[in-house]
DNA sequence: CAACCAACCCATAGGCTCCA
DNA sequence: TGGAGCCTATGGGTTGGTTG
C-alpha cells in the first residue's frame, strides 16, 4: 500500500495494511503490557507503520489522554546567559526522556503580560517551568506572576525564586552554599585574610544569601569578616590576600583594579566567584569559580512538575549543591 | 491468550428543524 | 427566506471490556 502525495498514514492507514484493528496497532506502538500481543502480529504492524512512514499523531492522543504532553517554559533571561542555557538542558533532557516536549515562551520586557496562561487553558501544555529572572534586575514581580498561575490553577513549578508562596515548588539556587564553598576553599587552601567584594548598597535576597554564606564560612573558622563595596575598587584592595566575590563580572572587575595595581594574581592575590559565566574560563588569568548546578535544577524543575501532573507531590524547596571549579586565580 | 469492539476525548462543520 | 438552535458526524488516537 502507497500513501497519496501529501497524505500522511494514520493508525488506521497501519491496521489496514497489517490487518488487524487499530486497537491492536496502539498496543503495540505503545509498547503496552496491559494486553498480550502475539509476536507475529507485533512484527506485521511494526512493518506496516515503518512501511508506511507512520508517525502518531499527538494532537490525536493527546485529546484522548487530555494530556498535551508539552511543557511551558516561561523565562525572562538572556538566552545567552550559560546558568540559563544550562537549565535548559536539564529541562530539555528530563522532558524528552519522559516523552514531554517544550514550549518556550520568552518574555522581554512586559513584565505583567501573563498571556502564557492561555496556552495552559486551552491545552497547549501540561504545565510551566517558570524561570524567574534575577530579582537584582527588577523585571517582573514574581508573586504576581505565581498568584496568576494559582488562580488559573496551572500546574507549576517556579526555577531561581525569590519568594515564598505557600504551596508552590521551588528550585533554587543556594546561593548561601556557593560562597560557603568558594570561602571555604580558599580558607583550605592557607587564607586567613580573607574579604567579600560585591554591591554591598543592594539588598536583594541573592546578594544577602551570598553574604551569609561568606560570613557563616568565616565565622565557623573563627576568621574576621571583611567586607567591601564593588565602587571601593581598587584601593580597598591594598593589603588584601584573598577575595571572594558574588559573581564572575564583579571578580573581572576585581582582576581589572589588581592589574592597575601591579598585583599579581594569584601570587599576591587568590580571587574566586561564587558563579561561573560563559566567559568566566577566558579571562587572565583564567577565574576559579563556583557552578552553579544549573542541569541539575532544569532537570529538578520538570521532575518535579511531572510529579505535580500524576497528582503525587508535595510543595518542596530543593537547592541542589553547587561545585568548585578551579582554574588559576586562587 | 490474542484480537477486536466500542466508548470516549473535544472542536468544528454540516445538516436538519422550527419559527418569525 | 433566512436566522437560530440543536443534533450528528468527523478527525486520530487510547483503553476498558468482550469475544472466540
Amino acid at each position: 500500500m502507497r500513501m497519496p502525495q501529501g497524505k500522511k498514514a494514520t493508525i488506521k492507514d497501519v491496521a489496514r495494511e497489517a490487518k488487524v484493528s487499530i486497537s491492536v496497532v496502539s498496543y503495540v506502538l505503545n509498547s503496552s503490557t496491559e494486553k498480550s500481543i502475539s509476536p507475529a502480529t507485533r512484527d506485521r504492524v511494526m512493518e506496516a507503520a515503518k512501511r508506511l512512514q507512520y508517525v502518531p499523531n499527538r494532537a490525536a492522543s493527546g485529546m484522548r489522554r487530555k494530556h498535551s504532553m508539552v511543557i511551558g517554559v516561561v523565562s525572562y533571561w538572556e538566552l545567552d546567559v550559560l546558568v540559563f542555557t544550562d537549565m535548559m538542558k536539564g529541562i530539555t533532557r528530563k522532558s524528552s526522556a519522559a516523552n514531554y516536549r517544550i514550549l518556550f515562551c520568552h518574555r522581554e520586557s512586559k513584565q505583567d503580560d501573563v498571556s502564557y496562561l492561555q496556552y495552559c487553558q486551552d491545552g497547549s501544555i501540561d504545565g510551566i517551568v517558570f524561570i524567574a529572572p534575577y530579582e537584582s534586575l527588577g523585571l517582573i514581580d514574581e508573586a504576581f506572576h505565581i498568584r496568576q498561575m494559582k488562580e488559573a490553577k496551572v500546574p507549576f513549578v517556579v526555577l531561581n525564586g525569590s519568594t515564598h508562596e505557600d504551596g508552590v515548588s521551588y528550585i533554587n539556587v543556594d546561593y548561601c552554599g556557593s560562597t560557603y564553598l568558594a570561602t571555604s576553599y580558599l580558607i583550605g587552601k592557607g587564607h586567613k585574610d580573607i574579604a567579600y567584594v560585591a554591591p554591598l548598597e543592594l539588598h536583594y535576597t541573592e546578594l544577602e544569601r551570598r553574604l551569609q554564606g561568606y560570613q557563616d564560612a568565616m565565622s565557623n573558622s573563627r576568621l574576621p569578616v571583611r567586607c567591601h563595596d564593588v565602587k571601593e575598587l581598587p584601593d580597598c584592595l591594598h593589603g588584601l590576600k584573598a577575595v571572594v566575590t558574588n559573581k564572575s563580572d564583579t571578580a573581572h572587575s576585581v582582576l581589572q583594579a589588581a592589574h592597575k595595581l601591579g598585583i599579581d594574581v594569584p601570587r599576591e592575590l587568590a580571587v574566586i566567584a561564587a558563579n561561573t559565566e560563559a566567559y568566566s574560563s577566558y579571562l587572565f588569568p583564567p577565574l576559579s569559580t563556583v557552578r552553579i548546578p544549573a542541569e541539575r535544577m532544569g532537570e529538578l524543575a520538570v521532575e518535579t512538575l511531572l510529579e505535580q501532573l500524576t497528582g503525587a507531590a508535595e510543595p518542596k524547596l530543593i537547592m541542589p549543591p553547587c561545585a568548585l571549579e578551579i582554574r588559576q586565580t586562587c
